[in-house]
RNA sequence: GGGCCCAUAGCUUAGUUUGGCUGGAGCACCCGGCUGAUAACCGGGAGGUCGUCGGUUCAAAUCCGACUGGGCCCA
């Protein structure tokens, strides 16, 4: 594929790269440090609070990270373009968690629990911290490759002391107001390694299960009369011993139906054909809320009785979409059902042992693996009569990642932050967030906020932040905010190598704040989103180094991707308003998953996933920079090469030709730009700067808002109008031999917006703006040390003049029309006619344009003059092609080109040729020739009339004519067609040192 | 199973909030033109059941419902 567009390089007129732009435009930065000074902290300008959400520093970087990159650095560009001072700048690593642990343990080749004991803890950790930060290295590459500028040599890494104080203070915090408490907790848990999961390590393990489907008779109490029962749905016979409940919806509509026996049935009436139960034995008919309160008979009874316990209660989670509409609800063992359970005050039971195994308490399967007794408790049922159904499902189910085996929820000690408490607050303050797009504040993340549960803090792991809990034998708990507070603790200072991890902290003899005895410390780490959403004050030391933290301040912008709703997102939230009582921050800018080109979602194991490097190496930064900010990156997107091709390297490389030709002809001898805002006097360049700041407006519009998405069809827009119009129009203005005050404003005029433009697209496009401002401004490649990106926003040349847009418009639309007369004509654009006439008069709106309204019609349709209020009775269609609208005859043009423009004609179609020829022939630009034509007289005649622009355009020493066709030979050319028979000898003599003054 | 979002030509998309002229544009394709920006540029053409079905309305890409497909999160 090609990606490569040719743009002249400052030395000469060899063409250079995108790829060598971006090479020599990062050597530039390097050898200036442009980017520490960039970044130079700026006391007392005005503060753009921001921080860098920190990716987990395991493994290697993907498309998302580099979507995400891009969109944050585009917002800080124009910010500091803007003289805001960052707050902060720094970049930032999230070093703990599972993430890391596991590719250690991988390395290392440990496979559980015990093994990382036995391997020590603390050589453990020194590994983690080896790969979190050999990690964060592929990502400042990458990083640098994009353009991604921040202060990678003071990040922040979570790992850190000072940040884990930070972390710890908060903590404390927390624990004093109450909201740190320890609970009971259903969370996925794997029976084999002993350990609770974290939903990144479920989300690795759900698979393809098949499991066993039962439908249970819960036999409804008192039992005289009839024989009633409850048919309840499980795919968990196992749980049944710890079946403490039922739940129905209270809205839907449960029956009673008659059975074979004349036994009575309740259910869900949407469940009815799943059993086969027919409706006309419907004999009762009830919601759900009615049946609150019934009690009946549980199929086991090792649980015992206990206040509230086998009654039917209501709980909006219940649906009849599968099973019976009636839930068995067993606390222990389902997130779910703690939460009914606990509602329910019916506390709990769970009869497994940490092993997954069964305990005395359920004789009957005494010492089974949990999932080896489904058989033995349904066999069970069946014999007493209960088993109403039975079956198998196939569903997706979690299994460990690790050892594979089936996972269970299960309720276990953890300490959780009581996030509930604060939902009020929570929802409050979201509402003050402007969101991007705006459908997610009370959309996905207000719902969430509004359902939050508890956040369960603790992890039963090694490679995170302790949590700084210590438990006397009296029951006192300790909290400990600072290493000040831990030293004052101990009785002494902490170890000269003191490292807040495991071993570090745990080798301490904490005596309890409380009683002073002696103490144990509560055996968890935090969970490792809880250390990211302290980024903003943790990055600082906060509150043990003041000044750049504010708790008052949110931040003004944060971006990430989607995934983060129930992530980064939604930590940063609910520490600052617990903390602060504040919103964390006042916008988020919120960007789609990368997918493949086929739509399809990246992933290794498919082998669709494109490697970020391996992408910019073919593409460049600026041409994947480009293409992420037009597609649609709130939606999840596609990205292939193509499809950079085809968005990114397009629009790069039209901005790049007008550079181009601006450029060969400053450094052809033309004036070139004096950095000054130009004052031109032609309708053409007043248009073009009233465009410019049309487009500076929007854009500035479009960034202020954190939104780059409306920036992108305004520059798109812009960038056409100058290389197909402004540019096209004005070529030849660019060629003129004196320095006419016309050509100075046309290189004034044009050099000014390049270079604004430059700083317009710094944001958007840094290596391309750089290289671009670099050699439109003439500010030197290595002498005088500066850079776009030191600059400040683009300001106005020139007031908007909406009525010169108007009515170039309107000329442009003539233009078109104008085209069609021609084409009817039949005569190519390149013979010149006489005339384009109009019936009417100029249109009274062109004012604006002026004269300039008439040579730009007769330049750009190839015509001598343009007449207006012309008599139409004298034009006949043999002569004329005429345009009408709606029978009125509105312009016309000749036919036929006059002898004389015929001649013209024909010269132009043979100086074109033979410039093609010197092409062909790879002669450099200032390359001088001896050309021998043979042509036929008429031709001959008219390169005779025009002899001297013949030889100046062709740069001819020796202008020869033969009469016969010239033989094949070197440098010899020939064309036979449209009724010509041509042939040209072209042979160079050696280059001129300059081809126009 | 639940929540949120998306669906316009082969590709990238405008239009959807506030229903109303033959649904625009760029790329790719075909025909023609131009060429001192040249692996560019200009004109024309072909290409759309506006995901499907139903509803509201004088009128639906646009509003409502269901469905299909895709994405993310949760279970």
């Amino acid at each position: 594929m090609e990606t490569d567009v040719a743009a002249p390089e400052a030395s000469g007129s060899r063409p250079i790269s995108l790829r060598e732009i971006e090479a020599q435009v990062s050597r530039y930065w390097e050898t200036t440090r442009v980017i520490p000074r960039a970044l130079a902290d700026r006391p007392g300008a005005p503060i753009f609070r921001f921080t860098e959400g920190p990716p987990t520093a395991n493994g290697t970087p993907h498309m998302g990270h580099v979507v995400q990159r891009i969109l944050k650095d585009l917002q800080l560009r124009y910010r500091r373009a803007k003289g805001f001072r960052i707050l902060s700048s720094m970049a930032g690593w999230d070093c703990h968690g599972l993430p890391v642990e596991l590719m250690v343990e991988k390395q290392i080749g440990l496979k559980s629990k015990l093994e990382i004991e036995t391997y020590g803890v603390g050589r453990f950790s020194d590994a983690c911290r080896t790969e979190a930060t050999t990690a964060a290295g592929l990502f400042v590459e990458m990083s640098r490759r994009i353009g991604y500028w921040l202060d990678y040599d003071h990040a922040y890494f979570t790992m850190q002391p000072a940040y884990i104080e930070s972390v710890w203070w908060s903590l404390k915090t927390l624990f004093d107001r109450q909201l740190l408490e320890k609970g009971h907790y259903v969370l996925p848990y794997c029976p084999r390694c002993e350990t609770p999961l974290s939903s990144h390590e479920v989300a690795q393990g759900y698979r393809e299960a098949t499991d066993p489907s039962v439908t249970v008779r819960f036999p409804l109490l008192p039992t005289h009369g009839p024989r009633r029962s409850l048919l309840v749905w499980t795919t968990t016979p196992w749980t049944l011993p710890a079946n403490l409940l039922v739940a129905a919806r209270s809205d839907l509509i449960y029956v009673t139906v008659t059975g074979d026996d004349g036994e009575e049935l309740v259910l869900a009436e949407e469940a009815l054909e799943r059993y086969g139960l027919p409706r006309d034995r419907v004999i009762e008919r009830c919601r759900g809320s009615d049946l609150a309160g019934r009690e009946y008979r549980p199929p086991f009874d090792f649980a015992g009785p206990g206040p509230g316990r086998y009654r039917v209660v209501t709980d909006d989670s219940v649906t009849a979409g599968e099973g019976t509409g009636l839930v068995h609800t067993s606390p222990s063992f389902g997130p779910e059902d703690q939460r009914i359970g606990e509602a329910a005050h019916v506390g709990s039971f769970d009869p497994l042992d940490s092993r997954g195994r069964f305990t005395d308490r359920v004789p009957p399967v005494r010492g089974k693996f949990f999932k080896t007794a489904d058989p033995i408790l349904t066999a069970d049922l069946e014999a007493r009569g209960l088993l109403y159904a039975k079956g198998t499902i196939r569903h997706t189910y979690p299994f460990c990642w690790r050892c594979d085996t089936p996972l269970l929820y299960r309720a276990i000690d953890s300490w959780f932050l009581r996030t509930r408490r604060l939902t009020d607050r929570l929802v409050a303050h979201n509402q003050t967030v402007d969101w991007i797009p705006a459908y997610l504040r009370d959309g996905r993340f207000g719902n969430f906020l509004t359902d939050a549960k508890d956040w369960a803090l603790s992890r039963n792991r090694y490679w995170g932040t302790p949590l700084p809990l210590w438990v006397c034998p009296q029951g006192h708990t300790t909290c400990i905010g600072s290493f000040a507070e831990l030293a004052e603790r101990i009785g002494g200072p902490l170890p000269p190598d003191f490292d807040p991890h495991r071993v570090g902290v745990d080798r301490l003899r904490v005596r309890c704040a409380t009683c002073q005895d002696a103490t144990r410390r509560e055996p968890y780490t935090v969970d490792t989103w809880y250390d990211s959403g302290c980024a903003p004050f943790a990055q600082y030391h906060y509150p043990f180094e003041s000044g750049r933290f504010d708790p008052q301040a949110p931040l003004d912008f944060i971006c990430e991707g989607l995934d983060q709703t129930r992530g980064w997102f939604y930590t940063m939230h609910v520490l600052a308003t617990a903390l602060f009582d504040r919103p964390a921050y006042r916008r988020v800018l919120v960007n789609g998953m990368v997918l493949d080109e086929n739509g399809r979602k990246m992933s290794k194991s498919k082998g669709n996933a494109v490697d970020p490097l391996e992408l910019l190496a073919q593409v460049g930064g600026d041409a994947l920079r480009w293409t992420f900010v037009a597609v649609d990156f709130t939606e999840p997107m596609r990205i292939s090469p193509g499809i950079v091709q085809s968005t990114g390297v397009r629009f790069l490389r039209t901005l790049l030709n007008v550079a181009a030709f601006y450029l060969q002809n400053s450094r052809a001898g033309g004036p070139g730009w004096d950095g000054r805002p130009p004052h031109p006097t032609g309708a053409l360049d007043r248009w073009i700067l009233s465009r410019w700041e049309a487009t500076r407006e929007a854009v500035d519009r479009a960034l202020e808002s954190g939104d780059p998405r409306p920036a992108v069809a305004p520059i798109q827009g812009f960038v056409d109008d100058l290389s197909n119009w402004y540019l096209r129009r004005s070529r030849p203005r660019f060629w003129a031999e004196e320095d006419t005050p016309d050509r100075t404003d046309a290189f004034a005029t044009l050099g000014a917006v390049l270079d604004g433009l430059a700083h317009l697209l710094a944001p958007f496009l840094p290596f391309t703006a750089e290289w671009l401002h670099q050699e439109v401004a003439r500010t030197g490649w290595t002498t005088a040390d500066t850079s776009v990106h030191l600059g400040r926003w683009p300001v106005p040349f020139a007031p908007r003049t909406t009525e010169l847009e108007t009515a170039m418009a309107e000329l442009r639309a003539e233009v078109e029309q104008g085209r069609v007369l021609r084409q009817r004509a039949e005569v190519k654009a390149r013979i010149p006619l006489a005339e384009l006439a109009y019936a009417s008069a100029r249109p009274a709106g062109w004012a604006p344009l002026g004269d300039e309204a008439d040579r730009l019609l007769a330049e750009e349709l190839n015509v001598r003059t343009v007449r207006w209020g012309a008599a139409t009775s004298g034009w006949s269609e043999t002569e004329w092609v005429i345009r009408r609208e709606q029978d009125r005859v509105v312009a016309a043009l000749p036919r036929r080109p006059t002898a004389e423009l015929a001649r013209e004609g024909l010269l132009r179609e043979l100086l074109r040729r033979l410039q093609q020829a010197r092409k062909a022939a790879r002669l450099d630009y200032t390359d001088r020739i001896d050309l021998t034509l043979a042509v036929d007289p008429p031709t001959r005649e008219a390169v005779e009339l025009a002899r001297d622009r013949v030889v100046a355009d062709l740069l001819v020493d020796r202008l020869e004519f033969e009469d016969r066709p010239l033989p094949d030979g070197p440098g010899v050319q020939r064309w036979s067609e449209d009724g010509f028979e041509w042939s040209a000898r072209l042979v160079k003599v050696g280059p001129a040192p300059e081809r126009r003054p």
